[in-house]
RNA sequence: UGGGAUGUCGCCAAGGGGUAAGGCACCAGACUUUGACUCUGGCAUUUCGUAGGUUCAAAUCCUGCCAUCCCAGCCA
């Protein structure tokens, strides 16, 4: 699967197996399914999933849904299915919803305890007794209300008693810690909506740090893997797994740092503005940081796992290069997406030795590694090659097709060139080539070499193609990084899509969306979901690596 | 004049007293029917944020300082 090497998680979970804190690992990928999962979230999938196979334990799916207003069914089947796609197989789906009862049990054992009490303070007043940063916050009045009163407020909280806003549960802890998170937490909230699986049962919901820790304990979590902002959470999250008293095997949290990637955006509510905007196609746009858009762009799973496997993982913020992951895509495929040739910007060649009408079926290796797996390809007397590949008037270290040059046409011919027709604006329209009949199949019998080798597509065998020549969304390295005024749009590259016409190769017309190929020279290419027979649409992946220099 | 965390090559990242792994990027060369891939070589020794200290020996231990990140949702 994917192999995170040594690092800091794995160390503290061989300490809790030597120490007999545990006697097994279990874990969990808890997305709140509000959005779709992004780069990011590959990164703490291989954490989650990887852990709990190394240690022979399984990892479940939860989702996080405590937050009815914010959450939906749409986003449970894109997670699953994101997930899936990786490769992982969690154990069970589970829901925090699952634990609404136990959590309330909960709720009922702080408030039976004297540790939790409701508090008729409004939001903004919270926030003024929370105190600030350097200084310590005050009490609420409400803080030393009878625990038959807190009791009996609750339940009315529960049975709708009370409008939104009007009354919260809170934890009676320290209002003077440093960690403000300590400061009396609210615990539930009174929220009158319909949850998308418990329907109208509640009106009070718990919030994240008390839900969490209970439903990771709750499902025999052994270690609660997240990222590096909860780490101010944690006092709160053992808090209460100890206070609550019900359970003897506590979870434990660790945190790590989360995946950074520069030129890249995953904040939700600024690629939400992308695809509001319209200045994306959607959420699977072959540009954004979305899985499934990686997944569309044709970026492999295998690749995205292999990335995740090299960047390691630390507790350092950092800012992974871009340029790490498309090596991890090209390795991949190199190995793995058979070979095609496709001319994105097509000029004619006229091989004028070449008898007319006359065509013949070659065959061109296409696997990557095999050299015997080859397939037909029609070759004839007009073909496209690159406008690229030819030079009126070229340096010397230019070595494919010029006046007076000899080039190997892949998998046919040596042509020289002899001639060029041009249109009024000096722009060449035809290049007139002889071919060595003798060389069929790219080899000279007499030995002689040519250093350069160029596709082709036969014109009256070619098949046309829209191809989408995608680069990065941004210019910047961090998009987000709003300098003044600034907003992150200002960061997008004008030139992050741009659409051609192509001729490929007959063969590619059979395609279907998500076939990945190499453009021999050019790069990898898929398919895209909008191809159809009719109108052939490919992404480009990612370039080829190009180390020529004029 | 709060608390929590983190600082090792351009970007990630190992290493936790014995004299700086690896990957990406980059540079040079070989090979090549893809200027790709592959291969070879180069790429932290007045160096591990910084200043001191302990030690025969410090990136690793101690002390101070500096920088960056996180926290004042009835979001997760």
């Amino acid at each position: 699967m994917v192999d995170l090497g040594t690092n800091f998680i794995y160390d503290a979970i061989d300490k809790d197996l030597e120490e007999k804190v545990y006697d097994k690992v279990q874990t969990r990928f808890p997305p709140e399914p509000n959005g779709y999962l992004h780069i990011g979230h590959a990164k703490a999938i291989s954490i989650d999933f990887a852990a709990a196979e190394k240690y022979g334990g399984v990892c479940n799916l939860r989702l996080d849904d405590t937050n009815p207003i914010k959450e939906d069914t749409e986003y449970v089947d894109a997670i699953k299915e994101d997930i899936e796609w990786l490769g992982f197989k969690w154990g069970n789906v589970y829901y925090a919803s699952d634990y609404f009862d136990i959590m309330y049990k909960c709720a009922l054992s702080l408030i039976e305890q004297g540790k939790a009490y409701v508090c008729d303070l409004s939001a903004d007043e919270i926030r003024e007794y929370r105190g600030t940063l350097t200084e310590p916050g005050k009490e609420s009045p409400y803080r030393n209300r009878s625990i038959e009163e807190n009791m009996d407020l609750f339940r009315r909280m529960t049975a709708g008693e009370f409008e939104e806003g009007e009354k919260v549960l809170r934890a009676k802890i320290d209002m003077a810690s440093p960690n403000l998170n300590m400061r009396d937490p609210v615990i539930y909230r009174i929220l009158k909506a319909t949850h998308h699986r418990t329907g109208d049962k509640w009106c009070v919901y718990p919030m994240y740090d008390f839900a969490h820790p209970i439903s990771d304990t709750a499902e025999g979590v052994t270690h609660s893997l997240c990222s590096l902002e909860f780490e101010n959470h944690r006092p709160l999250y053992d808090w209460f797994l100890k206070e609550v008293g019900l359970f003897d095997k506590p979870s434990r949290q660790i945190e790590f740092a989360r995946l950074n990637l520069n030129y890249t955006l995953t904040s939700k509510r600024k690629c939400l503005k992308l695809v509001e905007d319209g200045i994306v196609s959607g959420w699977d746009d072959p540009r954004m940081s979305t899985l499934c858009g990686m997944r569309r762009r044709g970026f492999p799973p295998e690749a995205i796992l292999d990335f995740i496997s090299r960047i390691g993982v630390a507790k350092a913020n950092s800012v992974v290069d871009f340029a790490l992951l498309e090596h991890c895509v090209r390795d991949y495929l190199n190995l793995n997406a058979p070979r095609a040739m496709a001319v994105l910007n097509p000029v004619k060649v006229v091989i004028d030795n070449y008898p007319e009408g006359k065509t013949e079926e070659l065959s061109v290796q296409t696997s990557p590694s095999d050299k015997e797996v080859t397939a037909p390809i029609t070759f004839s007397r007009e073909i496209y090659i690159e406008r690229e590949d030819f030079k009126e008037d070229p340096e010397k270290k230019f070595f494919r097709l010029a006046p007076g040059r000899e080039v190997r046409l892949r998998g046919a011919y040596f042509v020289t060139c002899t001639s060029v027709e041009k249109d009024e604006n000096g722009e060449i329209t035809v290049i007139h080539c002889t071919y060595d009949p003798e060389t069929r199949g790219g080899n000279a019998p007499d030995g002689r070499k040519v250093k350069g080798t160029i596709h082709w597509v036969s014109c009256a065998h070619c098949a046309d193609a829209e191809i989408r020549l995608y680069d990065r969304l941004f210019n910047v390295e961090n998009p987000s990084d709003e300098d003044g005024a600034g907003d992150f749009i200002k960061n997008l590259n004008p030139n992050s899509l741009e659409v051609i016409n192509c001729k490929i190769e007959a063969a590619l017309k059979n395609a279907k969306p998500g076939d990945k190929f190499q453009f021999v020279r050019n790069g990898y290419f898929c398919a895209d979901k909008d191809s159809t027979p009719e109108h052939i649409v490919f992404n480009r992946t990612v370039s080829l690596k190009d180390s020529y220099k004029a």
